[in-house]
RNA sequence: GCCGAAGUGGUGGAAUUGGUAGACACGCUGGACUCAAAAUCCAGUGAUAGCGAUAUCGUGUGGGUUCGAGUCCCACCUUCGGUACCA
């Protein structure tokens, strides 16, 4: 056998780990280039094969930049900190720190099994003190600096004090959670806690009340996905939103340039759209209605001041500070109830059923610009957290009012006439005002602006600019994250520790349970929480972002121990060129990056406004979940499992969907999917508690080894599309893959599946046309009984155009990531130079180069047999020649009509007159004509001949 | 609900700016080699009708624009991702 792919993965793999042939340095006379994968959480279920499609696709590229002679950069490292580890903890007493190494060696080996190119000298994990020290470090820059609106960057917070102690806040223009104007000396009379207060509401770091999911049942704070309908997923006990002093980092501040400064980056339009929605800008009115008998004034936002004339009703959140008071006492129950309903409700279940629900208070606004009176309502789908909180509603012109005045039959005043405006939706601001008083006639932009004007000139609002980003919730009721590197004084104020006293580390526990009161795990040790005398430690931690909004600049200088990184290294490396990653990061972490970034630039520690150039969002490669169906009522004391074919539509609500092992499952993956009798047998073992179950299907019911003979049966299961993921029982390992069909054939068949943004359910077929591929390449060099076949004889004319033909598509599509259209060309290239013989060196010899950044194991193994020197990798990559490329002779497809009726060879400079005049000739051509009369004849050169007749 | 993406043969997918739909693979069918199998090689393969040349239909559904639509516009259906404490 002449291709033994894992001696060669073996051979190559040590050498390049024992010549440090992947490690970058800076290299000033070398431009450098930034390739970066986003950094996996290293989870117990291993790397699947879903992780590797990015960072393939990452490698291919920085390859192929390598060749291009640039100097590449292309880090890995672990996002290491995250709830896993610490429900792993708590379940098993195995500490995070000691899962997390576990699963960091398994991870780094499945990777290199890959023949991935990264740097490993520059490894990072966010767990790391060395690492979270700059973590906490930032996260001090912040409390120490507002956003100073007139520079329009951060700016120092003692500047902020020397201009309180000059002025008091009165000329100050800053980002500010709550905006109260006070004097000089007012400011010199406060106490200590309420000048803390007072600079917490400017502090980009700030502390302020937020609301977390609290199960009183469990004890513990839940993350949005481990609360389903309102109780928790783990026991199913009642969650409610529970109000705490929490951290935030104030990245409204910076929402403004986040938005502008996307102009710059070259992101997808889809991406930049889902930021932009993120950020959520919108202008618009902010306006208090006087409300009937009470001298509380209630304040609302609304993006269209134009339909102020169709307000009907008002609706409040039921988190509103005025329900309680608005609420007349014959309606205080059923407020209440609602209320209570609405608390246990997550936002997306609040705002995504079509469910229509609300609550009138019994009490009434006034609306300011005609007197009218308008019932004031409760209702979840406004939030609290989004504006005011309040609404007015306008049924004729919202969607969500519609349905709601609908419900509840309230009034619909139309104001809007859109009878010029077709196809115009209520989304879309146009059309003419009616029943609108002195609006009435006007466009609505124009309506829009007059009401605007009538409001400030009452004095009763302002034109206002809103987003729907909210400030960054920062702390976290956990053990294994970041510790605040905080204490606070008896009053509660907070102080910041020294940065020499960086980094705050986790201290050991034996015990990661939440405290009972919601309180972090941290709180548990009481020396730890107490070590400064007159002072207690924060004991939350930080969130995930915390590490992971910055480590692509840590790559840059990773074992720095003075700073993050140094000036020298960044001024070299600047940005990330070209990032890589799961479109599941679309808003969240890019969002909070960018604004790191943008926070760090303005303190002059980095030289760049964003962080990432390029971003490319590789598609998720998804796993095939099998469920088998379970009777949600036992029968009898006995688990019943039920055969997804015998199983009507209607009553599937009558089952529960367990998730079964992939490997149990025959024909895995397909519509017939099925657990023989060994697959049940294999499924009652895993799953004690089934031990006993009873399996129906169609030919009779199973319940163990002395049932009778049911060998031939079948019991189907359900297969659904879903995560890659270790609760579904569904990850299959990058590792069996590579050691059934070698590295090379498993990145180019992750490659050969399809466009890399494009998501798509794992699957092996194919698998084997790759590896065919690869076999047909290598024999092109040599023979099977282990002769090199390569020769010195000159290429033909023919050969090099096969040759530059694919140089020249290969190198276009890389660039444009393309890599399955890439790979496709190359088989090209093999089915063509086996039909042709080819055995020239001068075209075989590129081709090694060609493929390398795709195969790195077997060209590097072509390259040394070939008898070259250093690594193939190391080499410059080919050019293509035009003058090979030149084609005489032009085929144009010939239609009637629009209709192609046939095909011909003419010459490339063959003027349109000839063309048409050769085409109308053809005899084919002349069939489709009898009868009729041509009226045109559309040519285009080098294109197409269309004849329009009738 | 809202935001974003996708939908093309039996399957994965290809198709610069609207210009030969189905490249390249998988699978399947037939053949060569073999005692046989595997491997390899060769030929065929969207559907329907026809011996055939050929004709008609065909890119989720329904409309539209155009000499010409997978590609552009409108409405809808289905699936996937995100939705702020999973990472």
């Amino acid at each position: 056998m002449s291709l033994n792919f894992s001696e060669i993965e073996k051979k190559w793999k040590k050498y390049w780990k024992d010549n440090n042939t992947y490690n970058v340095d800076i290299d000033e006379n070398k431009k450098k280039y930034y390739v970066l994968d986003m950094f996996p959480y290293p989870s117990g279920a291993g790397l699947h094969v879903g992780h590797p499609l990015g960072y393939i696709a990452s490698d291919i590229y920085s390859r192929y930049m390598k060749m291009k002679d640039f100097n590449v950069l292309h880090p890995m490292g672990f996002d290491s900190f995250g709830l896993p580890a610490e429900q792993y903890a708590i379940q098993t007493g195995i500490h995070p720190a000691d899962s997390t190494e576990e699963n960091i060696r398994r991870y780094k080996g499945q990777l290199s099994n890959l023949g991935l190119n990264y740097d490993w000298s520059r490894e990072v994990r966010t767990s790391d003190p060395g690492y979270y020290k700059w973590t906490q470090w930032i996260f001090a820059r912040m409390f120490e600096h507002y956003y100073n609106i007139k520079l329009q960057k951060a700016d120092s917070i003692d500047n902020l004090i020397k201009e309180f102690e000059k002025d008091g806040n009165l000329f100050v223009d800053a980002f500010c959670s709550e905006e109260r104007k006070f004097t000089a000396a007012e400011w010199k009379n406060m106490s200590d806690k309420e000048k803390d207060n007072v600079l917490m509401n400017y502090r980009l770091a700030y502390r302020k009340i937020g609301h977390v999911n609290w199960c009183e049942a469990l004890g513990t704070v839940l993350a949005n996905d481990e609360v389903k309908d309102g109780v928790s997923e783990r026991g199913g006990h009642p969650v409610v939103k529970k109000p705490m002093n929490q951290w935030s980092l104030r990245i409204t501040a910076y929402a403004e340039r986040l938005l502008n400064d996307m102009d710059e980056i070259d992101w997808s339009d889809s991406l930049k759209t889902m930021q932009r929605n993120w950020i959520g800008r919108s202008e618009g009115l902010q306006m208090f209605f006087e409300l009937e008998g009470n001298s509380e004034k209630l304040e609302i936002y609304t993006t269209r001041p134009d339909t102020i004339f169709g307000v009907t009703f008002m609706v409040l959140s039921p988190e509103h500070p005025f329900v309680g008071m608005l609420t007349k006492p014959e309606y205080k129950k059923e407020v209440t109830e609602y209320r209570n309903y609405a608390q246990n409700r997550s936002e997306i279940e609040r705002t995504s059923e079509k469910k229509v629900t609300g609550v009138f208070t019994g009490s009434y606004a006034i609306n300011p610009l005609n007197g009218k009176k308008i019932p004031i309502w409760v209702s979840e789908y406004v939030l609290m957290d989004y504006g005011t909180g309040a609404i007015m509603a306008v049924p004729s012109d919202d969607d969500r009012d519609r349905a709601f005045a609908e419900k509840f039959n309230l009034h619909v005043i139309p104001v809007i006439d859109k009878t010029n405006y077709p196809g115009s939706t209520s989304k879309d601001k146009e059309g003419i005002m009616i029943n609108s008083d002195f609006i009435t006639g006007m466009e609505v932009p124009d309506a829009i602006n007059a009401v605007i004007e009538r409001v400030e000139s009452l004095g009763i609002g302002k034109k206002q600019i809103n987003y729907k980003l909210r400030d960054a919730n920062f702390s976290r009721q956990r053990y294994w994250g970041e510790p605040f590197p905080v204490i606070y004084d008896k009053n509660e104020v907070a102080f910041l520790l020294p940065d020499d006293e960086l980094p705050v580390e986790l201290p050991s526990l034996d015990e990661f349970k939440p405290s009972t009161d919601g309180k972090s795990p941290l709180a548990r040790n009481a020396g730890w929480v107490n070590e400064y005398e007159g002072f207690i430690r924060e004991t939350d931690t930080m969130p995930g972002f915390a590490g992971s909004s910055w480590y692509f600049l840590r790559y840059m200088d990773p074992h720095n121990e003075n700073e993050f990184a140094s000036k020298e290294a960044m001024e070299y490396w600047q940005d990330v060129d070209f990032y890589i990653g799961g479109t599941e990061h679309a808003v969240g972490h890019l969002m909070y990056s960018r604004f790191y970034h943008k926070f760090l630039y303005d303190l002059n520690f980095v030289p760049t406004k964003e962080p990432f150039k390029r971003l490319v969002n590789q598609g998720m490669i998804q796993g095939v979940i099998e469920f088998l169906y379970l009777k949600k009522e036992k029968v009898n004391e006995i688990s019943v499992f039920v055969s997804a074919d015998l199983i009507p539509k209607d009553e599937v609500e009558d089952y529960a969907k367990i998730p079964v092992y992939i490997g149990f499952v025959k024909e895995y993956g397909s519509l017939n999917s099925y657990l023989d009798k060994a697959g049940i047998d294999q499924f009652r073992n895993w799953r004690k508690e089934y031990q006993n179950a009873e399996f129906v299907t169609s030919v009779g019911t199973y319940k163990g080894e002395d049932s009778g003979s049911f060998d031939n049966f079948k019991f189907y299961t359900l297969s659904e599309i879903g995560k890659m993921s270790k609760r579904y029982h569904n990850v299959v390992n990058p590792d069996d893959v590579v050691a059934k069909y070698g590295a090379d054939t498993f990145r180019m068949y992750e490659m050969f599946l399809g466009p890399i943004e494009q998501s798509k359910p794992w699957d092996t077929k194919g698998i084997d046309g790759i590896g065919k591929f690869i076999k047909r390449f290598w024999g092109l060099f040599v023979s099977r009984d282990d002769n090199w076949l390569v020769t010195d004889t000159r290429a033909g004319d023919d050969e090099l155009k096969l040759l530059h033909k694919t140089i020249k598509k290969v190198t276009e599509d890389i660039k444009n990531l393309s890599f399955n259209t890439a790979i496709s060309a190359m088989m090209v290239f093999v089915n063509d130079a086996k039909k042709m013989n080819i055995n020239s060196s001068e075209v075989l010899i590129p081709m090694i180069k060609l493929i390398a950044p795709f195969a790195p194991f077997i060209s590097e193994e072509l390259w040394h047999k070939a008898g070259m020197e250093g690594s193939v990798h190391h080499q410059l990559f080919p050019e293509y020649d035009e003058k090979y490329l030149r084609e005489s002779m032009v085929s144009y497809p010939i239609s009637v009509n629009g209709k192609k009726r046939g095909v011909e060879q003419f010459p490339k400079d063959m003027p349109k007159e000839d063309l048409q005049r050769k085409a109308l000739e053809l005899d084919y051509i002349q069939k489709w004509l009898q009868g009729k009369n041509v009226l045109k004849v559309i040519v285009v050169p080098g294109r197409m001949i269309n004849i329009v007749v009738k």
